[in-house]
DNA sequence: CTGAGATAGTTATCATGATAACTATGGAGG
DNA sequence: CCTCCATAGTTATCATGATAACTATCTCAG
């Protein structure tokens, strides 16, 4: 998260662009503007999922198990090769997925090393219940612009 | 931060747009690449300051009282002003600043409710060796764009 | 087969975000 | 000058990200 509340004004990034002459002031303005657009939009999903017991990490391991074509289920490590997160934190959000009663796991694939991940009834549902809200939040935050200047 | 490695190809949001009709397939797209280009350059800024014993947050510190026209010092109420994290990071990040000698800590204010951050010499040294670099990666990020499509 | 190394996932621990409830100080009405 | 409420910052605790080191299983060269 970027946490930077009122962005720098132009003259002050004209003021650091002279003290340090090989920074190129609208590309540092532009990337601080993402960012903290970036980091407003996740608050607000953070917050959206939070109503349905949800964060954005555990409904987007739901929506790529929901979305894969052709499998009902994804072992562990298919999804972290989709979900840029660490090993354990996969480990940790899958138990309280499953201890929730969003996915279920199991061992029945031959590698008994790795655990099949399959959307339940339930975790189907709340995706259902969760993706309008998801892309209204979304479609009112990209269509309000930012109102600045 | 947002953690989706492949954003869902193009038929994909258009399969969910045909199940949730109210969906604005380019808001939603615009959005996801946002998100996950805010979240790679975060955490590339993350592991850049991390080389210098600093992190987003406390460079963020740092240079907010640095930039203060006219101010040497913040009482932690302004820094929270103008940087969005709770109360109590704050107090546990100026904390380990002034541990580490970065910023000093003072009551000398009429209210002694309230305290003062300055910036150490040392402080001050610290945010020169790493704005080049700051800059520099950042325009190197903005420069480079996504290569995709 | 067997032993070495690779791979899948877990455990232990830390870092850093949050909220709720607390202390200490300040200010304003009576 | 007290009492009460507001304000500044802290403490306690939790949530969720990370890395390092571990166990269990698999693979393959010999």
């Amino acid at each position: 998260m970027f946490f930077l509340k009122e962005l720098p004004s132009r003259e002050m990034m004209e003021r650091y662009g002279s003290r340090y002459p090989e920074m190129n002031v609208n590309a540092v303005s532009d990337a601080l503007v993402m960012m903290r657009r970036a980091s407003l939009l996740i608050r607000e999903l953070e917050a959206y999922f939070a109503r349905f017991d949800l964060s954005l990490l555990r409904f987007l391991i739901l929506i790529i198990i929901d979305r894969e074509p052709g499998k009902e289920a994804l072992t562990m490590g298919e999804i972290k090769e989709r979900v840029d997160v660490s090993k354990p934190v996969m480990t940790r959000t899958i138990k309280t997925l499953d201890s929730d009663g969003l996915v279920a796991v199991s061992h029945r694939g031959a590698d008994r090393r790795s655990k099949l991940v399959l959307l339940t009834e339930s975790g189907r549902r709340t995706l259902d219940k969760v993706l309008p809200g998801y892309f209204e939040l979304i479609g009112n935050f990209m269509g309000a612009g930012d109102g600045s200047s």
